[in-house]
DNA sequence: TATATTGACGAAAACGTTTTAGTAAATTAG
DNA sequence: CTAATTTACTAAAACGTTTTCGTCAATATA
């Protein structure tokens, strides 16, 4: 391993000097700063980041907390692009992430400890269990954090706009004439309270009253779970005519229930699905959904997260909004009241 | 920050003694032992990774080079899986993980320098190209090093076994009396090959001559270049009646064409798909498939990889064939000389 | 010319550990 | 009862950086 002290005999000047002309200092003539950068090239010299975090107390590493119980936390598009994202954004950044869990090896540590075990600089937690104890005690401890889809009051945090994109769907179901609109909805999460609540302000802006019955709720990314409750609704007396779905990939097992009853969709019944993902643009038919922007919110997060770290002072909470796009496809139809 | 030194003076002893205690050394007394362990808990003491990896020269921390342009490697089911257990084996172990990268801020580097930069201790390595001169460099440098779905000589890997999946897969086909099968395959890498080996062994065992044009290529993950080779195939004078798709997700694009020609799988055509993802389960028809073992090939690469890092000395490269599993659905018809 | 300032550099301490090479006391061996 | 060994500890160096004070010329100022 070449260390600044090869450099420093190589170039026959003071480790100091070295490491002031490679940071740049000004008090280096232009001569020295040359010939050190040349050598530090010419020897293929990397700094060794865990000498200079002890100096410094800078580590360059962003703590990522996402949930690993269930593991659908890798798998669901919407959080492998945040997490895709976050990555990109701390690298462009020069930051390293590091995947933050409670038990590293025999060694069992909170989460807290564990951010501070490898040094990290700040941290961003998405997908977990906000109610979590180890995660609040992460939240009010001294890091910089920034929470993805949840706030703490003095934190800060990126949410996506689940109010709107309920809204924006649920008027758009009664837009074609809908009336009888179910929703069946993940669990409840503020992000799902946020949907129901755009839900029913599209609702009372149209004038329709929706029976208790038509919510129900399913677990997010849960195909079977999501039939069940489809199963339910089309069980009904006075069946929806609309169904809008908590993810376009739970949105499949609905589909299943759908065409095992020899629907149609859009002719019988329309449906949309929330995030937009791959996925909803290759289905058959393409689902019409809301597009939440996961790459945004990944960058965002981070970008918030750096301000924090690196101008403490000045960087003061903030509660970021990224917003979504509809997304139109072919799985809503007209309904004139036939 | 509490550090050894605080302990020390709590306890009234020596940070060497404190160091030690906590390091299980047998040369302190068990009281010392036990005082020194139960202040250290009282203080909430937590050793600092960065200062015991510079007199240690172990990281704990493990490099994980996934590839990163075209961000279909952490949206793809099969490699984000991969990545969780990887991520959880590794955690097991009382690893962390650490992305390596090429351009991390403004600083440009190579892998092989990210990973001396991090200090690394070993890399796991999947879903890039194997041909990158920086991979190269780094399969060759000093480090412990694991590839997935793709072996060099010096170093160990851990493979899913595509000839047998494919092979069984095409047998399946065979045995259902289908005698006109095509196979839309990825791009020609190394588990392209192999697949196509498979394939190609099934076709001869059962006496079945495929003509060239049954072989098309297509690009993995990728609806709409699925979709087009399967136009390709439909539109032969002579048809095939089942077609091996490249991958579950991508045969999407596939099924979009063949509904839009009118046909119904699987009466009139029958498809299987490779990977056994979550929505091959939960796709109508439901997809007979090939699944590879995902948690399992994370899981061996970081074992083998720990192996490497912890017993230098004795252990050996490696390689090591993880075998996948039929999964059947309802995609395939038998096909009966119709 | 004497003094003050600037420019370019170096010595050394520090960050939090681990580890080697002791040391002094207690125990055992002869 | 010495001498040798063991037990339980400590001092100090080291890992690779950064950074604070110097220092000593050279230059600028009075």
């Amino acid at each position: 391993m070449v260390t600044i002290k090869d450099i420093s005999k190589e170039c026959g000047v003071s480790p100091a000097t070295v490491s002031k002309a490679l940071n740049g200092y000004d008090e280096i003539s232009p001569e020295t700063v040359e010939l050190v950068k040349r050598t530090a090239r010419k020897l293929n010299y990397m700094p060794n980041a865990a000498a200079r975090l002890l100096k410094t107390n800078k580590s360059h590493n962003i703590g990522v907390l996402f949930v690993d119980d269930t593991m659908s936390g890798l798998t669901h598009e919407y959080f492998s692009r945040i997490l895709n994202s976050v990555k990109e954004e701390a690298e462009a950044n020069g930051y390293d992430i590091t995947f933050i869990s409670n038990n590293i090896g025999k060694r069992k540590m909170s989460f807290l400890q564990h951010c501070r075990y490898r040094n990290c600089d700040g941290v961003v937690i998405a997908s977990v269990d906000f109610q979590n104890p180890e995660v609040l005690e992460l939240v009010r401890s001294e890091y910089p954090v920034v929470t993805i889809d949840y706030s703490f009051d003095n934190s800060s945090s990126v949410v996506s706009d689940n109010q709107e994109g309920a809204y924006r769907l649920a008027s758009y179901l009664a837009e074609q004439g809908h009336r009888k609109i179910a929703f069946i909805h993940g669990e409840r999460t503020l992000v799902t309270q946020k949907r129901i609540r755009g839900f029913n302000r599209a609702m009372s802006e149209h004038g329709i009253e929706t029976p208790p019955e038509y919510l129900v709720e399913a677990r997010y990314h849960n195909a079977e779970s999501v039939r069940r409750a489809t199963a339910q609704l089309l069980d009904l007396e006075d069946p929806p005519t609309a169904i809008m779905y908590p993810d376009d990939f739970s949105f499949i097992g609905g589909q299943t229930e759908i065409l095992e009853r020899g629907l149609n969709i859009p002719e019988d019944i329309s449906v949309c699905g929330y995030d937009g993902i791959n996925l909803s643009r290759i289905l058959n038919p393409q689902l019409t959904t809301w597009f939440q922007d996961a790459d945004r919110i990944g960058k965002e997060s981070v970008r918030k997260l750096v301000e924090s770290i690196e101008h403490e002072k000045t960087s003061a909470a903030e509660q970021i909004m990224v917003s979504g796009k509809f997304l139109s496809g072919n799985s809503v139809g007209k309904w004139e009241n036939k």
